[in-house]
RNA sequence: UCCGCCUUAGCUCAAUGGUAGAGCAUUCGACUGUUAAUCGACAGGUUGCUGGUUCGAGUCCAGCAGGCGGAGCCA
């Protein structure tokens, strides 16, 4: 019977045969043992040179790592194995034999670029094979979170006219006689369907040509945004803290063997249950400032560098990484960050009918360094104040036209925000580089493979 | 765009300005319970490129190239 490694429990002490790959072989001169691997998991075959035709012994001891076999054996089981089972071998059959796999199975990332440039076979190997297999999941609890309220999965063009967002820069392609730039977010797009459905999701890749360098950012990613009609600030904050928490209790519930494989320390995910903090902007100065005296004052040299670039932009500005740096080693909790000042975000965020010159916004800072993973905001739904602020934020009128018709025609509180899959993974998962989080990584200098 | 660091064997790294080294991987050998197996042996090099200083450069200097981390910007 053909089975795969996952399913190994449900046939002990049955004759299986398992089609695969060598992972890696130790052994002696009479037993071999041999790691072999489906793509669902890793076993060991166990063969003695005594139980086996010795034509069989002989290539068992000879194929290289990832030659492509066909094993038949007994499933055993065994409390060595960190699977609770093994295979006795009976026979091996060749496929593709080879001798010159360019990985080690001692695989740290010690040099990701070298990795990287084998990223087709690199995926292959335990590390990147469970990081790979947590986003799976992380991507199919979005989807089943935003199913099961009712949302409608609205997928917004990747070609697009401009920018939604006047500062980022955009790839640009062309497009006929003209030219279309790659899209930046579905966020316009989906304030339309949240119009037409009142609640949608759009998911799909977006793309950035920042020249950014580092662990967390790629030019290509995958980003979840929702938008609801007559969701208002509160709710939006409501909405990404449900989602967020239904998505980490999701993976630490049905990725535990993957959050071994990778050494995980989930104790601050586990805190994922309790309620983020919800801290204005104006707030979170004070804290900072506190944190910047107490890091400062600390013993520890780290702390005391961080405090040195805590608030560095200043009382009126973005927060930093350091100040994410800082909020998240406080917290040790997802926090909602709300109503920055309106000058430092985006031409469709609502100004705060409390104080003016903050906007309705909210970003969701995650611990453990990873930073922002939501952006969000209650949108403008003034005719009048959005065009004010397109002119204001020189966004080209033309282009977003269409946009603006939607406070011509029944406008609507609404809002929204955006979470990008890759550094949700990568902090669920802990890996040290977003590139780890997304099968084939695009940055400013790679594109290949 | 700016700042810092790195580039030596397939990989990870050593080497006061004075003969180019180790571990792992590969190859060969030993081993019936290994889990990144272990042990033994062989082999592996135009020290990123170009120039300079020096009796002598992997090492010092300049330029270039590639890479890494960070700032800014963002998710």
């Amino acid at each position: 019977m053909s089975v795969t490694v996952r399913t190994l429990k449900q046939h002990l002490d049955t004759e299986v045969e398992l089609k695969g790959w060598l992972y890696n072989r130790r052994g002696s001169g009479k037993l071999l043992f041999l790691q072999f691997r489906d793509g669902t998991g890793i076993v060991q075959v166990v063969m003695g040179k005594a139980d086996v035709p010795e034509a069989v012994f002989e290539t068992a001891k000879r194929i290289g790592n990832e030659s492509s076999i066909i094993i038949k054996g007994r499933v055993k089981k065994d409390d060595r194995s960190p699977i609770g089972v093994e295979i006795q071998g009976s026979d091996l059959q060749v496929i593709q034999e080879v001798h010159d796999y360019p990985i080690q199975i001692t695989e740290d990332v010690p040099n990701i670029d070298k990795l990287l440039d084998q990223r087709h076979l690199w995926i292959r190997s335990r590390t990147p094979h469970a990081i790979l297999r947590v986003r799976s999941e992380v991507v199919q609890a979005i989807r089943e979170f935003y199913y099961n309220k009712g949302f409608v999965l609205f997928d917004a063009p990747m070609f697009t006219p401009a920018s939604c967002e006047g500062t980022s820069t955009l790839f640009e392609v062309p497009y006929f006689d003209g030219t279309a730039y790659l899209s930046q977010s579905g966020q316009l797009y989906g304030e339309a369907g949240a119009l037409a459905f009142r609640d949608v999701v759009v998911f799909g890749p977006t793309f950035r040509a920042e020249k950014s360098k580092t662990r967390r950012h790629l030019t290509e990613f995958w980003m979840v945004e929702p938008e609801c009609a007559f969701l208002e600030l509160d709710g939006v904050m409501d909405l990404a803290e449900e989602q967020i928490r239904y998505v980490v209790s999701r993976a630490l519930d049905r990725c535990k063997e993957e959050l071994k494989v990778l050494e995980r320390d989930t104790s601050i995910l586990e805190q994922i249950t309790k309620p983020f903090p919800r801290v204005a902007y104006s707030e979170m100065q004070g804290v900072l400032q506190k944190l910047k005296a107490e890091f400062a004052a600390s013993g520890d040299p780290e702390k005391q560098k961080l405090a040195g670039d805590i608030l560095k932009g200043g009382l009126n500005d973005d927060l930093g990484a350091a100040d994410e740096t800082a909020i998240g080693l406080h917290y040790k909790q997802c926090v909602m960050v709300h109503r920055y000042p309106r000058h430092v975000k985006a031409f469709y965020m609502k100004k705060d009918p409390v104080d003016e010159t903050k906007a309705l916004c909210v970003d969701v800072i995650a611990p453990e360094g990873v930073g922002e993973i939501v952006g969000g905001s209650q949108r403008e739904d003034s005719l009048d104040e959005l065009q004010r602020q397109i002119e204001h934020h020189k966004v080209d009128p033309a282009s977003v036209s269409w946009f603006v018709d939607l406070r011509k025609y029944g406008s609507v509180p609404h809002g929204g925000f955006g979470m990008g899959v890759e550094r949700c993974v990568q902090w669920i998962t802990g890996c040290q580089h977003v590139r780890e989080a997304i099968p084939f990584p695009r940055t400013i200098y790679r594109l290949n493979p």
